[in-house]
DNA sequence: TCAATAGTGTCTATAAGACATTATTTT
DNA sequence: AAAATAATGTCTTATAGACACTATTGA
């Protein structure tokens, strides 16, 4: 038992709320020996959630996360407890929102959910031990087949999948769910399952390369039926 | 004494951090009354600030804010400190990101900050009460010429102003500055003062009509020894 | 040769930026 | 008339989108 659940109603108000941390962490595919909740495994938006194993929403599936620790800033919190969710390093990861609904009930434990949102690459997900498979409360869902989840963390993934979309707009996103060399028909296809919407392939070439931030790398992808497409890798823009 | 004060430092380590919320508001001029810390009173970016009467950080500069209260949400919280420090209210409010600095000492209570921005418009300044003017404590000052500051806050204000400029070039943000009724002229001086440099009249004119954002009130601004504006509202889009 | 995808070229519509020109007011 | 700013027009350049066309590979 906490040393929360000893308080009663008039002390838990003059506390200040708890305040943990929780990462919606997308990937193309989920991880090598991942559990799965989704009968296909096509490309798509997949996430990572935990089964709770405590009251309250015991049973239920939510973030990956944890409380934040007095050492540690809201940054390392969200990477450590992803990484212990999912035994895998993602590429990306950056504040999203802070969410503190308040609980009607007066006996509700007042929660500020400092929310983040990450990337994992193919090569992160590839890169996952069996080990990881273990943990029977850990399992990747499709984001467009969720279950019911604890908190308000669908409000929190939906919040995300908005940030998602509006930074692959205008932000170099795409490239981070792909391996470092990759053609543009595979940055396309990231691009398209982002969006929801197919893309013109010459129209998306062209403004691609028109950013100045893609590199050839000289190499090109053989033992396809039809013409090898170059490939290429990402190179932030220096000025 | 606060309760957190009595702790040792074992206890404190299991405590949840402190939650603040702070509240960077701009306003294109101080509001009438108010005690201001700069020499000229010219257009730009002011904001209010507030004395710390306690430590840490006692007799220094901070944001407006405090703790959460346990029956308000983040944004309700925000919106009753900043009306508790400036008598004034504001017309917009958006959470802007949360800070959680480790402080390196042990002995130091951790604080999670939960900042939001706000816009006062040239009416909620122009009704600010003279009382409002009587607290010592609570000063403008305007955003490049600030004092040292209290905690991180000198970071978040940096922010602050960062997400004000990116949301002037695509969002509705200025017009919040200003009266309901206003000149195209007044309008782009708004954006001048944000983007820090001159707009061509001519272009940013046919910009803001494109945007189908803008209304014509039928009233135009006389009493100038030139031909007189004609003046807008903003309406936002509807679909 | 055919199928399939890589990659290029071209046309149109739209928008930004530079800047000239006309319009309307007070002094 | 002069000064000052409002408002409009025009030209250039850049870019998005639609879509036709050429290139290169394996079967």
């Amino acid at each position: 038992m906490s040393d929360w659940q000893k308080l009663n109603v008039a002390e838990r108000r003059r506390q200040s709320p708890r305040v943990a941390v929780s990462t919606v962490a997308f990937a193309l595919r989920p991880p090598a020996h991942a559990r799965v909740h989704a009968k296909d495994e096509e490309q798509g938006l997949w996430l990572p959630l935990v089964r709770r194993v405590r009251a309250p929403f015991k049973d239920a599936w939510a973030l990956p996360g944890g409380p934040t620790a007095w050492n540690q800033t809201l940054t390392q919190t969200a990477h450590a407890t992803l990484v212990a969710a999912t035994r895998i390093e993602p590429s990306y990861l950056e504040q999203l929102y802070s969410f503190g609904s308040v609980e009607r009930s007066a006996d509700a434990e007042r929660l500020v959910t400092i929310a983040y949102w990450a990337q994992y690459s193919a090569r992160d997900a590839a890169g996952a031990t069996a080990a990881a498979g273990e943990d029977t409360n850990v399992a990747w869902f499709r984001a467009d087949a969720l279950p019911d989840l604890a908190f308000d963390h669908g409000e929190i993934i939906a919040t995300a999948l908005t940030r998602l979309r509006s930074r692959t707009a205008y932000a170099a996103v795409a490239h981070r769910f792909l391996d470092p060399e990759f053609t543009l028909a595979q940055l396309r296809e990231v691009h398209e399952i982002i969006l929801g919407h197919p893309l013109d392939p010459a129209n998306f070439r062209r403004q691609m390369l028109a950013s100045k931030t893609l590199e050839e790398t000289g190499h090109s992808l053989a033992g396809v039926k039809h013409r090898p497409a170059k490939t290429y890798r990402y190179r932030p823009e220096e000025d």
